[in-house]
RNA sequence: GGUACCAUAGCUCAGUUGGUAGAGCAACGGACUGAAAAUCCGUGUGUCCCCGGUUCGAUUCCUGGUGGUACCA
């Protein structure tokens, strides 16, 4: 489906208001594959209004395919922001994005009303909408060094230290996690603080009102397009992407649903059959994940992504 | 056709010296504060291929089937 309007039109768009408090931001989540870019698409048209991002592999530029990025063609309809923007080998973080896209929706809403921002990516949406604490940011040498203790010595012993340099955390913490345990000691290292000590433990004050839409189908249905999704990727030319990428394989941006399992198959680790049914299954998982994070934010309104009739009707009322 | 091996969870397989069974992955559920498509946690869902036999008791041992794999013809 495509929607006919020129570029032209948002450059030359007449203001629609210029009183900050009347902004809303309408927040569109959901599992991958549910159907967001197609919506969002929908209200920016409708709305006149841009599409800001919320995809933690989606801002990469060398990964359009198998991100299901938004094509150049739906990008020239509607303006979107943070896609394909950045390089592989950028650092990037839900607490960059939170700063980067508090930085930009002042001059969004000093020309419209209403901006969609969307992803699938939690952690990112709940940055802006909620807001992530102040902390340092971890020098890579301190960063170089728990990784080289993790793996020297084991978790156990950084988790005697958690316990000594911030037993409030210890307490609270996944002990078993690996990343939770490291980080926290990171931030111990590198500011002399306990990591909790950073931590505010509420929600953030936002300038402009919040509108969350979760989109959410029957299992059967959702997954059915997982599948079909999938092909469609590998008939786009996904495993040509894979292939140039491979070089950058241990980036954090290439941890990712689809390339582990394109790569596995271009060493040789199993056929490309065996790749392509990894990718659907562990795309499902992912689906899984996001719907147990968005299901316990009582603040989103659940639709079908085909009742696009109530998801306005809904924006109307709140807005 | 002959010989050997195999048949246990959705899949790949372990195991029970005879007391109705457990791992990984999947599935289902959960956590998540600067790498989040990441990382981590919980839950076993089963005519143990079928018919007989031995036995207090057979998924386990034995006859015979059936299906599969390999080798020999």
């Amino acid at each position: 489906m495509f929607f006919f309007i020129s570029p032209l039109f948002f450059q030359y768009a007449i203001p629609k208001s210029s009183h900050p408090s009347m902004a809303t931001l309408i927040v569109i989540v959901g599992p991958t594959a549910v159907g967001k870019t197609a919506l969002s698409l929908k209200l920016a048209t409708h709305f006149d209004t841009a599409v800001v991002s919320a995809d933690s592999r989606q801002i990469y530029r060398d990964l359009p395919i198998g991100t299901a990025a938004p094509t150049e063609q739906e990008r020239s309809l509607v303006p979107h922001y943070f896609v394909g923007t950045r390089a592989l080998t950028d650092y990037y973080s839900a607490a960059q994005y939170e700063t980067d896209v508090l930085e930009l929706l002042p001059r969004l809403f000093g020309q419209r009303e209403v901006v969609i921002l969307t992803g699938g990516s939690m952690l990112y949406v709940d940055a802006v909408c909620r807001g992530i604490d102040d902390i340092p940011t971890v020098e890579p040498e301190t960063r170089q060094l728990l990784h080289d203790r993790l793996h020297a010595e084991g978790l156990d012993p950084l988790v005697a230290e958690l316990r000594l340099l911030d037993p409030d955390y210890y307490a609270a913490c996944d002990l078993r996690n690996p990343k939770r345990v490291v980080h926290a000691l990171e931030v111990c290292y590198q500011t002399g603080r306990p990591f909790s000590s950073f931590h505010r433990g509420k929600a953030r004050k936002r300038p402009f009102n919040i509108v969350k839409i979760g989109l959410d189908r029957p299992r059967a249905e959702l997954f059915e397009r997982i599948n079909s999704r999938t092909d469609v990727m590998m008939s786009q030319g996904w495993l040509d992407e894979a292939k140039r990428v491979l070089p950058f394989r241990h980036e954090n941006a290439l941890n990712t649903v689809g390339y582990k399992e394109l790569f596995a198959y271009l060493d040789g680790a199993m056929t490309l059959p065996e790749a392509l049914e990894k990718i659907r299954r562990n795309t499902r998982v992912y689906a899984k994940k996001q719907l147990t994070w968005f299901r316990r934010d009582s603040e989103i309104a659940w639709f079908h992504p085909d009742d696009e009739a109530a998801v306005m009707q809904y924006i109307a009322k709140k807005n």
